[in-house]
Order: structure tokens, then sequence, then C-alpha cells
DNA sequence: ATATTTGCAAAACATTTGCACGGAA
DNA sequence: TTCCGTGCAAATGTTTTGCAAATAT
């Protein structure tokens, strides 16, 4: 791949940071840092990790603004959370719109998909029986990849 | 309700008690206080709020002995942690078996509810085309239920 | 020019651990 | 009697806050 060419990351990264602006946000080195870090990175990172990830690129940059631009970004809806069986595991990168993570146990990455209307018939089962409104939903799935599958 | 007459929560009680025993755990002042206020509590409770409920029973139970004993429910599957939109709201007793979560944003009460085969199809579609294998998941709902819509 | 953002240090908060005593089985 | 469980205190780990200096717009 040539290396004039955006890859798929860079493209990522700069709609990251496009979002940003558009949302009032001013595009700093530490921002750029710390947003390159997470699209590159090839699995969920915690707060701690984003940050070591990101003084690669940026040494200065503080564990102080890794907090505050995953609260941006998750307040924009451009990072999930992703919980594994014991907990969080990190911050993934999923854009733009209903995404859902699928995330593998043994090598740690998060596979983003699309959310069909899997779950409608759910709501409006709960709809009828328990007249409980549904307004938004988290659906996060564990297991194993393709490949660590063929690995066992 | 005649007090001699075992009640929903006095019923909820025991089963998690009798759980616990049957896993090998000793039956303590302090398990018996801490899973009272559990099953006696109207909505998800965290361990501070669970420390000072349990704290009305038996004065003398400490916050790391909460922390035991819920590690222990969680391990037991009787108790789920519960996120709204802000992250965890705390833990809730649910049972045995395969329990989902509609939390309501207004009155922070907990609805559980039998997972049905809801998302068989979803699991299905995602071995096909990422050949991921699904071992588990997170659902958990969050919006307004029925008593909360009409208070509007 | 000016309002945001930064990084530091410290505070606040949450969770876990070591250990001697107390209590369940 | 035996070993598990307890509560305390302290350690550890995580996240937030106040603030003066740096910097994007």
């Amino acid at each position: 791949m040539g290396r004039w060419l955006p890859n798929r990351e860079g493209l990522k990264m700069d709609f990251l940071l496009q979002e940003l602006r558009r949302a009032g946000y001013r595009i700093t080195d530490a921002r750029r840092a710390i947003v390159q870090a997470l699209v590159n990175a090839s699995r969920p990172l915690n707060p701690q990790e984003l940050y070591e990830a990101a003084r690669v690129q940026h040494p200065r940059v503080g564990l102080v603004t890794v907090y505050r631009t995953l609260e941006a970004l998750l307040e924009l809806g451009m990072v999930q959370k992703v919980h594994g069986e014991q907990g969080c595991v990190g911050y993934v990168y999923t854009g733009r719109g209903h995404r859902h993570v699928a995330w593998c146990r043994a090598c740690g990455r998060a596979f983003i998909f699309e959310g069909q209307e899997d779950l409608s018939s759910l709501e409006q089962s709960l709809e009828r029986t328990l007249h409980f409104r549904v307004e938004g939903h988290l659906l996060q799935l564990t297991g194993l990849c393709a490949e660590c599958q063929a690995r066992t």
C-alpha cells in the first residue's frame, strides 16, 4: 500500500477530527495523537493504554486529556465502551450510527457491525407485556472470532 | 399481608441463602443482612448503597463484606450489574437463569424478564457473515416504565 | 485577541488486600 | 475444633478537579 494514499485508519482519523471540529472542539496535537492511537488500535484500549499509545506520537500528552477526549468522543457517539464477561475492557471506535460490538475473548479484538432491527420484536413484546417504552439499549456479544476458532 | 407468611422478598432471600450454602458459603449475619437489603431494594443499588441498607439490619457489617458478597452472588449468577446510559447504576437480584434487565431512567427501577431466543437470528447472522461464534451477550434496555409514562 | 485546551498536582472516589479475631459448621 | 468469614486499616487503582500556562481559531 502506497504511503501517500490515505489508508483505512487515516480516513477514520480524518472523520473523527472533522466530527470533533463540527461539534465545536478545537483540533490540537493532543487530540490528534489520541484519535490516531484509537483508530490504529487493534483492540479496545482503556484510558491508560490509550494514553501510552498516544504518547508515542505526542509524548507531552497527559492522561487527563485522554479522559477528556474519550468523554467528548463518547458524547458524539463515535466511540463505545466494550464490556467483556468480567467488566470493561476498553473503548473502541465505532463511528456514527447504531453499532453493536462483538468482542473476541481470545484475541481481544472488537468487531463492529450495524445494529439491524434485531431487537424490535423484543421491544414490542416488552411494550405489550410490561408497557415499558424502550428508548435505548446496550447490546454486546462475546465469543470467538473466526481466526481464534481456527487456532484451536 | 400476615407477617407469618413469607412474602415475595422472603422467598427470594431464602433462595439466595440456599444457593450460597449449596455453593459452599457459610451463612452469616452479614450475608443475611446484605441479601435481605438486596432483595428488598426497589431499584439497583451500588456497593455503598447496599452497605448502608444492610447496616439497618446489621450495623456491624463492613463495606468490604458487601463487595465480597456481591462478588459471590455475581459468580453464582444471582445478581446482575445494571448499566444506565451513563454507566453502572448498581446491582440487582435477577435469580437463576438467563435474565435480561430493562431499567427505567425516571424511577430507577429495574424490570427483570426471561431472555427468550431474541438474539438467535442475530447470532446466526454473525456466525454466517463474520464466522464469529457467540458465547455470551450483554443486553440491557433503558426507557420508561408504564407508571413513569403515565406520570408525564 | 480571546476563549479553549492542556498538563500538572492534588483531591476525590472506588476497589482490593493483609491480617488477627470471631463465629459457622 | 477447624477453617471460613469478618471488619479494620492501609494499599492500590481510577477518575475528577483547580489552575496557570500554552495554543487553536
